[in-house]
DNA sequence: AAATTCTCCTGAAGGC
DNA sequence: TGCCTTCAGGAGAATT
């Protein structure tokens, strides 16, 4: 699922191929995602020039001249790049054809949204409270402890918490945990300084491999839904039950507000 | 204020 | 083979 590496990944591919184009045509085929996507939006974006994408967490912006369309994954959602005139198929709701090519937003579950604004994007109800980005300087140990502080949910909730970090889902979270060696269900005011420390260190490396092996499969346009970007360099993900990579005690799991979750019991404390 | 639960949705997987 | 039920998950909204 779309977490920010995926998204930020995302990010780069539309940069390299869509950047400076303009919109020709708009299609909406289902417009109930998350929340409706603006009736207005084909009239809007026609002719409209796309002049910068930024990511914040997980969310795309796409400035174009009057506006930000705003674009958000789900857990199911993608972008594909594809030639003119593509014939659609089961789940791609929406389609922004610029003059040489189709983005095409695909989302099966509909978690995902597509929101148009006009003010400061950052001002927006959905940005305005998102915490630090995780490849940032200002989210380290020091951060991350102070944070801790007053929460007493596991640590890996705390990693989940787009207030406190943004863009870190439960896949990661469970990597990161892993590679710091931290037990992802501490509570979040028992880790010391040098854990955090360790925890935001192992977020920058596991986040930047992974930006690395989702741009890698971009590149080729081999981006689908089935297709997991960094699945070949999971270290706990989806592995419960299977020996740790690390010291191959088998890996435990218990599920945590719904989400599962996957760790060594020999070799995170 | 912080933590928990509910909610949207579909496809995959498991049980009988 | 086929029809259930369960689950997975992002994250805002509603509750506790």
């Amino acid at each position: 699922m779309p977490e920010l590496p995926e998204v930020e990944a995302t990010k780069l591919h539309l940069a390299q191929h869509v950047k400076t184009a303009v919109i020709q045509q708009v299609i909406i085929r289902c417009k109930q995602l998350r929340w409706p996507i603006p009736k207005h939006l084909p009239q809007t974006l026609k002719n409209q020039r796309l002049q910068h994408i930024d990511r914040r967490g997980k969310y795309l912006l796409l400035y174009f001249e009057t506006g930000i369309l705003l674009m958000h994954l789900g857990m199911s959602g993608y972008i594909r790049l594809l030639p003119l005139n593509t014939p659609f198929k089961k789940h791609e709701h929406v389609d922004l054809i610029f003059n040489h090519l189709i983005l095409r937003f695909c989302d099966p579950r509909r978690f995902g949204a597509i929101l148009w604004t006009i003010q400061s994007p950052y001002d927006h109800a959905l940005l305005k409270d998102l915490g630090v980005e995780p490849l940032s300087q200002s989210f380290n140990g020091h951060y991350l402890h102070q944070a801790s502080q007053t929460r007493g949910i596991p640590i890996k909730q705390l990693l989940m918490d787009h207030k406190v970090v943004t863009g870190i889902g439960n896949i990661y979270a469970n990597e990161i945990a892993y590679k710091a060696r931290i037990h992802p269900l501490r509570p979040a005011h028992t880790l010391h300084l040098t854990e955090c420390q360790s925890l935001a260190t192992a977020s920058k490396q596991v986040l930047k491999k992974a930006i690395q092996a989702g741009g890698t499969t971009i590149k080729d346009f081999q981006i689908n839904d089935t297709m997991g970007y960094f699945q070949q360099q999971l270290q706990v993900y989806g592995r419960q039950g299977l020996p740790c990579p690390r010291c191959a005690t088998l890996l435990d799991h218990k599920r945590l507000g719904g989400r599962i979750t996957i760790f060594c019991p020999q070799c995170q404390h």
